[in-house]
Formats: structure tokens, sequence, C-alpha cells
DNA sequence: GAGATTTGACCGGC
DNA sequence: GCCGGTCAAATCTC
């Protein structure tokens, strides 16, 4: 009975899925002058970065540089700095150092900047290739125990606008599904390069400890096909999902080439254990399946949201406690 | 030349 | 000492 059912629900999630890919890419290939696209291209790096060897990207996006990095010289000492720098680069180390022109050297330490980070430190969710913001990627690291590494972009406007937000992106390994966990540190100073444009609508199965009522929107139409529109997801919608750290999440199959099914373990990077952790079954996956989700800005906007963290994969959604991502 | 990513080095926290 | 976050020169594409 309940397979059927699930069966059922299944297929209308494709529906939904379906929906949701129109929507997210209207066209085939998104055009550049999108904010999505934007954000897609500062993934496409990570993304090519981040495939296992011997795979490849198929898209090359611009400005993607692909070089080593420089020798780092220490900045608290100059004249170690000098001397170890190699010839060809002693014109430009010479240069930041006699040129009035030159940067200064930084006078702030790390703790300063952590500090900052600290203080303003929000955790909100997002498509990572559709958010409505433009990101400029500035690291990545190879995280320990990770599959791939992690990225680190921050607001393009952090420098004329002076926007701290910040986003890490790493895919997800393991398993069959590839995926992306997103975070997101701080809010946006800025605007959006695109406020008219609504960031991402999504379905997504999201399960808390404690709340695994069917929500009263799951069958409404206005949270399903058409959900994509101005759904806001506040505080007293979500219930508690909202700061709870004991939140877990279904995953949800976006991908039209990936096997559907209903995942009954709890999310991989989830480290908390909820009252019904890794026993969901389809038919609450489902029934969750159609609860929309707003922007993730605009959520960070509606607030109540800064204690979760939503991982969201490209065909994966999950919302795991932030205290599972060490920040 | 502008704007982007790459990537090794640096640095603070634990 | 290890680890993660950030810096910034190098380099790429447009």
């Amino acid at each position: 009975m309940e397979e059927a059912y699930c069966m059922m629900m299944v297929g209308r999630e494709r529906e939904l899925v379906a929906e949701l890919r129109h929507l997210l890419f209207p066209s085939p290939s998104p055009t550049p002058t999108t904010p999505a696209s934007h954000s897609t291209t500062a993934l496409a790096g990570d993304g090519e970065c981040c495939l296992p060897p011997g795979l490849t990207t198929t898209t090359t996006v611009s400005g993607g540089g692909r070089r080593r990095g420089r020798k780092r010289v220490n900045r608290d000492n100059d004249n170690v700095k000098l001397l170890l720098q190699a010839d060809d680069d002693q014109e430009a180390v010479i240069a930041d150092h006699g040129d009035a022109n030159a940067k200064p050297l930084p006078n702030f330490t790390k703790t300063r900047r952590r500090k900052q980070q600290a203080t303003t430190s929000t955790m909100v969710t997002t498509v990572p290739d559709f958010d409505g913001y433009q990101w400029r990627k500035y690291g990545q690291k190879q995280i320990e125990g990770a599959m791939y590494p992690r990225s680190y972009y921050r607001c393009t406007n952090s420098t004329n606008q002076g926007c701290l937000a910040k986003k890490t992106v790493q895919r997800n390994g393991g398993g069959g599904a590839a995926g992306y966990t997103v975070a997101y540190i701080s809010e946006h100073t800025c605007k959006s390069i695109e406020p008219s444009l609504p960031p991402v609508i999504l379905d997504t199965t999201v399960r808390t400890t404690n709340n695994h009522q069917q929500p009263a929107a799951a069958e409404s139409p206005a949270a399903t096909s058409s959900s994509s529109s101005n759904m806001v997801m506040t505080s007293s919608e979500t219930g508690n999902w909202s700061g709870q750290h004991g939140a877990y999440a279904c995953r949800q199959m976006i991908a039209a080439d990936e096997e559907y099914c209903c995942w009954d373990t709890p999310a991989t990077t989830t480290t908390t254990s909820g009252s019904n952790g890794g026993n969901s079954t389809c038919a609450e996956d489902i029934e969750l399946l159609s609860r929309p989700i707003r922007s993730p800005m605009h959520i960070a906007a509606e607030g109540n949201w800064m204690d979760d963290l939503l991982l969201v994969t490209d065909g994966l959604i999950v919302i795991s406690p932030i205290s599972s991502l060490n920040f």
C-alpha cells in the first residue's frame, strides 16, 4: 500500500522536478546575462576542480585562470620576503614595498578578519549556482576527510559595496549522486544584481526532529507547481525547523538522469540524530517534498534561519546543523 | 586592461 | 603541529 502511494508520489515528484528545472533553467544554456549564469560561472571552476580525476566538465567559462600560485612571502618580515623571491619575482616585490602605488601590506590580522566574520555570521540556504547574487572565488582548500576541495566565494560587491557575504561550496563526495554543500556566511549588505528576479524556489524535502506533520501546503498548488512565484517561508510556516540544530533532512533527487527514490537515510553531512532520523518513509518524504523553499537570501531576511545550514546540491537538498560544518 | 580563477603560502585557532 | 580560512601573484579569457 505504501509502495503504491510511493510510486504515485514519485510520479508527482518527477513533475515537480521537471517544473523546477524549467523554472531554474528555462533554456538549455542559461544566458550569460543572468545572475544565475554569473554564479554558475563562479561555480563552474569549482565543479571542474572538484571533479574526480579523469573527469572533466564540458563547460569552460571565462576568466578561469589555471595557474599555480605565487611564492608567498612573509608579510611580517619583508627582508626575508625579498630574499625568498625568485629572480623574476623580485621586481614585483620591490614594487610592493618601494612603489607608492603598491598596496599597503595589510595591517590587520587574521584574528581581526575572523572576529569580523564571527560577529555577522549567518547561515542561510540556496542553490549553489543560482541565488541572485554574484560571487567571486577567492580560495580553495582541500578539507581533511572531504573527497573534494572546498571553494570559498565572496560577494563581488565586497569591494565596491563592502558586502560581507561569503559562501563556501563543497562538492559532496561518495555515493552515486554528486552534489554540493553550500554554506553562507554573513548577510549581504549589497543589493542583488537583479533584485526583481526571484532567486530560487525549490520544492524540497525537509524534516526536523520534532515536526513530522504533513505541511498544510503540501497539496496546495501554490506550494507545488507554481511555488516559484513569491512564496515566502516565514518562521511561522517553517515551524520548528528553524533553529533546530537537531534538524536533518531527506534528499530530493532533481537531476533527470538520477534515479528517483526516497532516501531513507539521514543526510550524510548531518551529525545529529533526530527522533526519526534515518527512518523516514517514502510517503513522508514526498509529502514534505512539496514544501517550497524560497531564496536563501530572502529567507535570511525573514530571519530565524540562521542556525540551520541548508546544504543544497545539484540535485540534493539537505538541511544540516551548522555545528557539523565547523563554522 | 579588466575581471576572473588558480594555487601555494601565510596565519590564527585549537 | 594540524587544520581551515584567507591572501595575493600568476595567469587566463574576453
